[in-house]
DNA sequence: TGACAGAGTCAACACGGTGTTGAAAACGCG
DNA sequence: CGCGTTTTCAACACCGTGTTGACTCTGTCA
């Protein structure tokens, strides 16, 4: 991205920019994107306040590039995903959750956070939301396709109900990963998203065998 | 709650509390909790920034206050809700959808800002965790009953279905609220979401028609 | 090799919002 | 009236963000 080799003494920019990535994931592991102020990231990555202004414009821009890895890694599991939905309904859909879940439940402190910005940020709402929206349309793809070789029954509109079914997901594992009471067991939580999943799409317990 | 009555001539203290709780939610219609300062919420009841803090002691205990309002308009409505379901569950899961969706659409800033608050403060997460604590058990054992009388197939724990349904509410009626995208129309919310709470209860299209 | 350019650094400042203090004004009850 | 209580706010202390302008490196090129 970066033509890289600067034979420096001191420590490189790109070092620099590096180090407050890591620092603020590391950070965000143990508490919340609010409590952590900018001082705490330029300290960790060895700077000075100004300095990490340098580096990015904000508290903010540092989350987003965060966010911006975890969703890159989505995008690429989405692409690597077997698309068996008509030979094993349950499994596929099952296995495509299971992924959300391992690569947020693995990226838990950044995922919160930026759950949480997004309220608040706009750069990083029109970045989850574009991603929501292209898992939504997977999801509505497939469903539409279920719908129409006669899987899955109508009475329904595909796209709703992906929306509904992906914002679902969303919630559920951000209070399974902030441990929010009331959730559920981390557990059995790819086991429940998946029931609700294939009940409400095929409108029965156990598709292909009616 | 409090003893009223006293004639002064100025705005007794009693209303400028309630002015500021007005104004709050006045503000509230037309922007996030975040851009409101105590500065405005005192200006707008009348009184200098520090008087605001001789009635609430922070901007949050006044979106806690609005937010038990709320609460509490929810938890009367649900204790009228008809319990029908054995007789037109369809009917009955549809009508306490609809419910928290029109009371939480008649209050949009209160409930948006609520919910996004709890990310950071933790009466107010303490508050909202009590009341949906408090629905998924409600909802939790309905579907107990359900599953009990074999309306609804088990293979699924009545609680984590009852909590994942709610969480899905929130989310979804949340998207609706702040016009998000993806979200759904408002107009087909209560239908999509109780679809999903039906076909996923009872594993079937039209429980009580098999 | 020596000055120049640009990358990198930070002390000091400006600003805006929160929360506190201490003194004073308004009230109402005896 | 006069005394306690309620209510009010100017002034202050504090903290986090973002900006400025001057300074130091380091690699480059005449």
């Amino acid at each position: 991205m970066v033509q890289r080799g600067r034979r420096t003494a001191k420590v490189s920019g790109d070092e620099r920019q590096d180090a407050i990535l890591v620092t603020a994931e590391a950070l965000l592991g143990g508490r919340a994107f609010d409590d952590i102020s900018i001082e705490d990231l330029a300290r960790g990555a060895g700077i000075s306040r100004p300095t990490f202004y340098f580096y990015f414009s904000s508290k903010d821009e540092v989350l987003l590039a965060l966010l911006d890895r975890v969703i890159t890694e989505v995008e690429h599991r989405v692409g690597e995903l077997p698309r068996d939905f008509e030979s094993d309904p349950a499994g596929a859909w099952t296995r495509s959750i299971a992924m959300f879940v391992e690569v947020f439940t693995s990226h838990r402190g950044v995922a919160t956070a930026a759950i949480a910005a997004k309220a608040r940020n706009d750069e990083v709402r029109a970045l989850w939301s574009k991603s929501m929206q292209s898992w939504a349309d997977f999801s509505t793809e497939v469903i539409q396709s279920e719908q129409a070789r006669g899987a899955a029954p109508g009475g329904i509109d595909a796209h709703d109900l992906a929306v509904s079914l992906n914002l679902m997901n969303e919630r559920v594992i951000t209070a399974v990963l902030n441990q929010e009471s009331p959730a559920i067991a981390e557990s059995r939580a790819l086991a429940v998203l998946s029931t609700i999943w294939i009940r409400s799409i095929y409108g029965s317990v156990n598709p292909g065998r009616p």
